[in-house]
DNA sequence: GTGGCTGCAAAGCCTTTGCAGACAT
DNA sequence: ATGTCTGCAAAGGCTTTGCAGCCAC
């Protein structure tokens, strides 16, 4: 789906040099689907790669953040997750097992745009939003 | 509204042991309603006794958020935040000035919680939810 | 009296930073 | 050519931990 050619475009309508660090970290970031934490990137980088310092990563992360190619998410332990999934949705959160999923559903963005449309919020303007849905895995 | 004798009777009914370090901790998280960080907190701790240990603050956050006194929030900046506000709600987040504000309304959750009770989610069990809404200070 | 709680200080973990050299453009 | 990016290693910030002594019960 994203293939280099597109990495390599994403880089250059950012402004950003198109390295072989930032090649290697993109295409990571497009595969791996478990909104990979820091160190989940550094491993697999350092497999591909074994003389890309973390420092690097860390950058890079934090760059792609800023110019919106990816976004950071919260998590209730204490470490930064990514995902480079940035349309509009949602997370579900298993708590037990420390996984989060996407979750997309139009219906729902139609639902929250009219409520938000209709309710105004008193010294606030709604720019987004984002629903974290908590639960568990079921057997169905 | 939350006096001593609710703080003694909250802790004991947790089986908690009553010591002035965890009133004072709680009368704080009572009072402050900007789901202060670990930090802010600390400080003004120390402000009212100025032997009581860090150590022993996180110490007892985690304790409370453990048996579910508290909240831990996330935020995109990477610290913890507290919040002793535990019926459902929703947080308003402004990016430029940091602030978390509570957001209330019967209805968002009325409109959410008929929404997944139609909605199934393949494998997934929803057991609460917390909508994060993005946006900022407007004049009016 | 006893187990839970505290203070202290050190350690731990994740992330950021500074800088000199290397590289993309 | 030059300004950006990288690697390295050290520092930083927040949080956790271990342990001896203390205190609520």
């Amino acid at each position: 789906m994203t293939n280099k050619y597109d990495i390599r475009k994403l880089l250059k309508e950012h402004g950003l040099k198109v390295t072989p660090q930032r090649k290697i970290i993109l295409e990571i970031l497009f595969e791996m689907k478990n909104h990979p934490t820091a160190d989940m990137i550094i491993r697999e980088v350092t497999l591909r790669e074994p003389d890309i310092s973390q420092g690097t990563v860390y950058k890079t992360l934090d760059l792609l953040v800023e110019k919106g190619i990816i976004h950071k998410i919260k998590t209730d332990r204490d470490v930064m997750r990514y995902d480079p999934f940035t349309a509009r949705h949602h997370h579900l959160y298993v708590h037990a097992t420390d996984e989060i999923r996407d979750y997309e559903d139009e219906e729902l963005n139609r639902l929250l745009e009219a409520y938000f449309s209709r309710k105004s919020i008193p010294g606030f303007r709604v720019e987004d939003f984002r629903l974290e849905i908590i639960g568990r895995k079921d057997k169905r």
